[in-house]
DNA sequence: AACATGACGTTGC
DNA sequence: CGCAACGCCATGT
């Protein structure tokens, strides 16, 4: 009840696991529809507002990279943090999808 | 109630 | 394969 949109994505972004990543438009599609990739971003943005932490780390865009929304000190932060859970990044920085998104879920 | 903003996604060139 | 423009919907002022 008045959970708003924002609170949902960081309910679903718990449960993520470590090692694992989800982009912005995959949670925004299990959220109600795959536009609401920008609504994520924007609740990742506030997610220190949430009462319990949220491994905002693990949530990326669709091309495999960290949006570092100006503040690449923080990015930088991100990819440490994922790498310590076994997540690669090849060259360019990016991570390999097809190997480390998080498995869509049993939601009903 | 309306306008402006934004941790994105997809399509076109 | 890389870059640019448009669309989309929730939140804040």
């Amino acid at each position: 009840m008045a959970a708003s949109f924002q609170e949902q994505v960081w309910t679903l972004v718990r449960r993520i696991p470590a090692g694992r990543v989800a982009t912005y438009g995959q949670l925004g599609a299990m959220l109600g529809g795959p536009r609401l990739a920008r609504q994520v971003g924007w609740a990742m943005a506030a997610c220190e507002q949430a009462a319990e932490p949220v491994p905002w780390h693990r949530v990326i865009n669709a091309a495999g990279e960290i949006s570092d929304r100006g503040d690449p000190a923080r990015a930088e932060h991100q990819r440490h943090l994922l790498e310590h859970e076994g997540v690669r990044f090849d060259h360019r920085g990016r991570v390999d999808l097809s190997r480390f998104q998080w498995p869509f879920p049993d939601l009903e």
